[in-house]
DNA sequence: TCAACTGTAACTGTTATTATTACAGTAATC
DNA sequence: GATTACTGTAATAATAACAGTTACAGTTGA
């Protein structure tokens, strides 16, 4: 899996966590524990997709847009993972005069757009909300 | 997704359509696309597990050891890509004193643990003799 | 006007992936 | 029993993907 994917993920739940919904790049990033440039390159997909406001200048930072119980992972997938199950490494040649080495690439992509939208509907299942939930249910056990 | 898991796949589809149900590594090899070695790897994979039999010497080579309608795609999985959909990077640390970051951890691995589960049930609706009718389906049409 | 932000691009370093080379071991065939 | 055609595996090299860093232009609040 895409590591943005995580990286968006964890700073939906962060901002979803903070009493104003507010957070810079670098407080995300050092929660994250990795460089505010690629959260800044993270969360501007995230702007773009209507998950976030962001405020430049002083004092800015992002907010959330919408409310933690109606974003779902599988919206996050969508925005910037989708599709990523397949490798980039194909089998076969199309050009092979082999049934199944001319075939191969085709129908393993058919497996694998397959998988794509079954992991996608398992992320549909869990909502930035019930992320946050589950970080406090584990915190008071 | 782990490209071995898809040579695995490709290997054993080819030596369900072989009419000996055989291949050396070199002719799987050129049919993948990828060099012998690579295969060799693959295939030893696929022995210690119970899908091929290894014939070595002279004449020898891969040969199915089980019938392609037994073998599902989630048994080839489980031998050789499980639990790749959780990426190495990991969000957060432990250590910190924040709700979020110091649990994200663990709740994004339980996430991942489901999906991989998911994708495992849909990979063993899917067999190696289904994979090869599709392929006998598509040079048809 | 200054300070604190976001948005990007360019570059560097690191890690993962794939291909190649080499060689020991095994079995059929002459 | 030598030769040929294979597998098994390790070591290395080449390439590509990934993550971190630096730099700087643009925006906004104080």
């Amino acid at each position: 899996m895409n590591s943005e994917f995580i990286i968006a993920v964890h700073s939906l739940v962060l901002l979803a966590h903070r009493p104003d919904g507010m957070a810079s790049s670098e407080e995300i990033a050092t929660n994250v524990c990795t460089n505010p440039v690629r959260v800044r390159k993270v969360m501007s997909c995230l702007r773009k997709n209507g998950f976030v406001d962001t405020r430049e200048g002083s004092g800015g930072g992002y907010k959330l847009s919408r409310e933690p119980g109606d974003m779902t992972l599988a919206d996050v997938y969508r925005a910037l993972a989708a599709g990523s199950l397949a490798p980039k490494w194909c089998s076969g040649d199309p050009e092979s005069d082999c049934l199944v080495g001319s075939n191969m690439g085709e129908v393993m992509n058919a497996v694998f757009c397959g998988a794509d939208q079954q992991l996608e509907q398992y992320f549909e299942s869990i909502t930035i909300g019930q992320m946050l939930s589950r970080l406090t249910a584990m915190a008071k056990a």
